[in-house]
DNA sequence: TTTTATTTTTAGACACGCCTAAAAATTAAA
DNA sequence: TTTAATTTTTAGGCGTGTCTAAAAATAAAA
C-alpha cells in the first residue's frame, strides 16, 4: 500500500506545495515547470501518474493541487529538509547560504528515527536558519503571525527581521556582508520613490540604501513606531 | 571531466572493493549479482559502463576488478558510510544493528564539507560501530594488525571482541543479548569438535556455547593466555 | 578428450523521467 | 466575436538501470 516515492515524485510534491501557498491555489504546469527546471511536457507526464497516485488532483488544462495525501508527504519532506538545514548550521557551522543544497539531498533520506532524533538533537526547533518554521512529527506547521515583507513596511517604523528568502546563495551572502540575519532589528529611515529603495539603519549601525529586490526578499514583524 | 556517478554506479564500486578484499582479487560477475541483489546480465551492462568509464577494468568472461580512481571513489563512499554510523551511534544513540539501512542511503550524500565536518564532530573516529576502519580524508585505511576470526582461536586464550560482520541484523541483536559487544574480552574454554561450536566466557559471566557461524563472524585480537 | 554443467554475455524488452516538435485548448487582443 | 498569443497536452524518442530468455564461453566431469 505505502510505496515509496522517487526523488523526484517527492520534488514535485514539495514544489506544488510551495507554489500553492497557504490558500491551496491551483498550481500550473508551467509554474512547475519553470520552478523544476523541466519542461511543462514532463510536467504534465509526472501530475498525471501523481494523480493516478491519488497524490495530486489535477484536471486536463486546469492546473493541479496536492490531495490531503499529497499534502502530508510534501510536509514530510519539507520538515526533514528544514530540520537538517537546522542541524548543518547549529551542529556543523554551516553558513545559513551553504545549508539548502545539501539539504536538497538529504530530505529525501527515508528513516522516521533518524529524522525524529536529528530533531531532538537540536531540541525540536521552530524555525530553520532562514526563519521558516519547521513542521512538527504530526505535519502541524507555525507559521510567523503577523509576518509582513520589509519592502512593505512604513517609514519611521521599527522592524525584526525574522525570516529571508532561502532560494539565492547570492542574497543570503549579500546579507552576511551587510551584517544582516534573523533577530535583527531594523529602523526604517525614507523610501526612494524613484527606485522603490529603502534606507534602514541596523541598531547602533550606519544607514544603509537596500533595493526593493533585497527588501522583497525580507521578512519582518513589526517592532514599535520610534 | 569528473562526472557525478549515479548511487547505483556508486553501489557497484563499493561491493566491487569489498569482494575483491585485501589482495585486490578478480571479481565475478555472478558473485556481484548475488550481493548487489541483482542478475548476472546487469551486471555485465554496468560493468560495461564502468569500464569505458575507467573505473574498472574489465574483459569478458576475466571478472572485474577496480582501477586506482574506481578503488579511491570507493573508499570514500566507505568513508562515508562508515562515518555516517557511527554519527548514527555515537551521537543519535542508535544501535549497531539499526545502521547500516540508513547509512546505505546517507552514504551517497555529495558534500565533502559535510563528511568532513561530520569526522570532526566524532573526532576523528578509526573504527565504526562495528569495528571496521574508518577510511581518512586521503583514502587511507588503518586495518587492524593480528586481527583474526574467533572461531580460529585457540583453547585456553583471552581476547579482545574488535570487530563484528555488520551484515546481519540478526546476528548483531544476538550478540547484544549475549553481551557480546567490541572490547568485550573472551576466554575459550572449549571447542566441541561434533559442530565447531565454542564455549567461550565473558570476563566475570557465565560460560556460553557459541556457533561455528557466530564465531566466524566475530574478529577478535589476542589479549593472552590464562 | 569429449561431454556436461556452470558461468557469463547477448538480445530484446520495459518502467522511469526527461526531451523536442507538433497539435490542441485556453486566454488575451483586435 | 474573430483572430492572435500563450499555455498545456500529445506523440514519439532517448538514456539509465533493470529484467528474461537464449546463445556463447569457460570450467568440471566422465
Ligand atoms: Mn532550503
Ligand atoms: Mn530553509
Ligand atoms: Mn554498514
Ligand atoms: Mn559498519
Amino acid at each position: 500500500m505505502e510505496k515509496k516515492l522517487s526523488h523526484s515524485e517527492e520534488n514535485y510534491l514539495k514544489e506544488i506545495f510551495h507554489l500553492s501557498g497557504e490558500l491551496h491555489e491551483k498550481v500550473s504546469t508551467n509554474a512547475l515547470a519553470e520552478r523544476l527546471n523541466a519542461k511543462a511536457s514532463s510536467i504534465t507526464d509526472m501530475l498525471k501518474k501523481l494523480g493516478e497516485k491519488k497524490l495530486v488532483s489535477y484536471q486536463k488544462y486546469k492546473g493541479c493541487s496536492l490531495t490531503q495525501k499529497g499534502e502530508q508527504i510534501a510536509i514530510y519532506i519539507i520538515r526533514k529538509h528544514r530540520l537538517w538545514e537546522t542541524f548543518l548550521v547549529n551542529k556543523l557551522n554551516f553558513g545559513w547560504d551553504e545549508v539548502h543544497d545539501v539539504a536538497e539531498q538529504l530530505e529525501h533520506i527515508r528513516s522516521v528515527k533518524l529524522i525524529n532524533s536529528i530533531d531532538e538533537l537540536l531540541n525540536f526547533p521552530k524555525y530553520d536558519p532562514h526563519g521558516d518554521p519547521i513542521p512538527d512529527k504530526d505535519g502541524n506547521i507555525n507559521y510567523m503571525e503577523s509576518k509582513i515583507s520589509l519592502s512593505e513596511t512604513a517609514v519611521k517604523s521599527k522592524v525584526e527581521v525574522v525570516s529571508v528568502d532561502e532560494d539565492s546563495m547570492a542574497l543570503l551572502k549579500y546579507l552576511d556582508e551587510i551584517k544582516i540575519s534573523i533577530g535583527t532589528i531594523l529602523t526604517i529611515h525614507n523610501r526612494i520613490s524613484f527606485d522603490e529603495s529603502m534606507e534602514v539603519q541596523i541598531a547602533g549601525g550606519n544607514k544603509m540604501n537596500i533595493s526593493k529586490k533585497v527588501a522583497d526578499s525580507i521578512g519582518v514583524r513589526f517592532k514599535s513606531k520610534i
